[in-house]
DNA sequence: ACTTACCTGCACACTAATGTGCAAATAACG
DNA sequence: CGTTATTTGCACATTAGTGTGCAGGTAAGT
């Protein structure tokens, strides 16, 4: 096979049809998020496909990344609508609601890096915006019925919320610390909204068998 | 002028020498801040320089950014010997920390999405550093006298700290709150910290005041 | 086997940006 | 005024990546 090809997967068969595309996703997720400038070429080559087959499902390259921001934007949704729990107690809704969204950070990891920069502030405000929204809400609840402190505004809260888990789901695993976690996460995101340390662990710990 | 430049600033005087080498700093940190893909020409042309000019002072773009980087990695250390009061309180230290990074996090506002990705992780990490092992130090020795909570360890907490201080310079004031300032962010911080609300707020005003 | 759909391997044309070379203009400085 | 340092305006060579066209190859389905 022409240039050299250092070595792919095994790739026992090749259902053509449009396995293609999927393929094509996943490498793009990969690549994408290891070097968010990847060239087409390389994306297509990860998927075990040459850069012609790729034009054949993506247009351009607007179109691909345009792709995998939707795939992402559908699957955070779904986490969302199935974490709502409107009646609970606003500690309870906001654990739910961060480990929910760690879930799917959690398999769009590598995608975080690359939308800081190639999806445009806009877009990914667009995207992140329904759990905002959702926290924000839940924050105010929260807020009137004492049950987290007022030192800020709820919307700036929820930015700080925001930037947390997504600074958690970003940084890898190091020496210093054993690969933080949704239940991390949402207990940083608890006490940063005025909850006691003590009752944070308690409201993650149920909501993480809830959750299940 | 040759071609159309549209419009450019008043410029009184041009005193050639290395004022130049300044205006094109400063250009490129307001053009790289808005777009990081901001091509070289148009860095020269908002200097009120040709490109060509600009290979005189750096020799290739990389050159560019990093004399970039290290003049913000030179102030951000500035910064930090100057706020640094090694006998204080953890919550007075860590207010004071966040405090003094906000001052020059906010001229450098611009740089930081640059940063996220035209610098690489490693460099970022490498400017931030110090800033992140004052807070790691101050936040153990708050775990270790009661101060901070222990819900998370210290290496996780400076991490939030840092996200939460980035992610509020990197926001722009928006209709639903107006402006995050410094003190903002030191108060989330502390809280995020296990630092009560209302003592947070203390720690703050108490931290401004010393500082200035 | 035949048809359909897809993949491949080129070859192109095109664009945007980078980095250099050089001679002429221009400012700064003594 | 002359010297020196810099800037400017081209013209080039180069590179990397994008998007298309087209002729053949290969797998799948019927």
């Amino acid at each position: 096979m022409g240039t050299g090809r250092t070595a792919a997967e095994p790739q026992p068969r090749r259902s053509h049809a449009r396995s293609n595309r999927v393929r094509l996703l996943a490498a793009a997720r990969e690549e994408l998020g290891r070097d968010p400038d990847a060239s087409l070429d390389e994306i297509a080559r990860a998927a075990g496909v040459v850069r012609r087959t790729l034009y054949g499902h993506f247009p351009n390259r607007e179109a691909l990344i345009d792709a995998l921001a939707a795939e992402a934007e559908e699957r955070l949704e779904e986490a969302f609508t199935a974490a709502r729990r409107p009646g609970a107690e606003p500690a309870a809704a906001l654990a739910g609601l961060v480990l929910a969204s760690w879930e799917v950070g959690d398999h769009y990891r590598m995608l975080i890096s690359l939308a800081r920069r190639r999806l445009g502030e806009e877009r990914l405000r667009a995207i992140l915006a329904p759990a905002r929204a959702e926290a924000v809400a839940i924050l105010e609840r929260g807020q009137r019925d004492g049950s987290f402190g007022t030192h800020l505004p709820a919307p700036v809260l929820a930015l700080a919320t925001e930037s947390v888990v997504l600074a958690l789901l970003e940084t890898p695993p190091s020496a210093e610390w054993s690969d933080p976690t949704g239940q991390a996460a949402a207990t940083a995101v608890l006490v940063a909204a005025g909850v006691s340390p003590a009752a944070a662990r308690v409201y993650v710990e149920a909501a993480l068998r809830t959750g299940r």
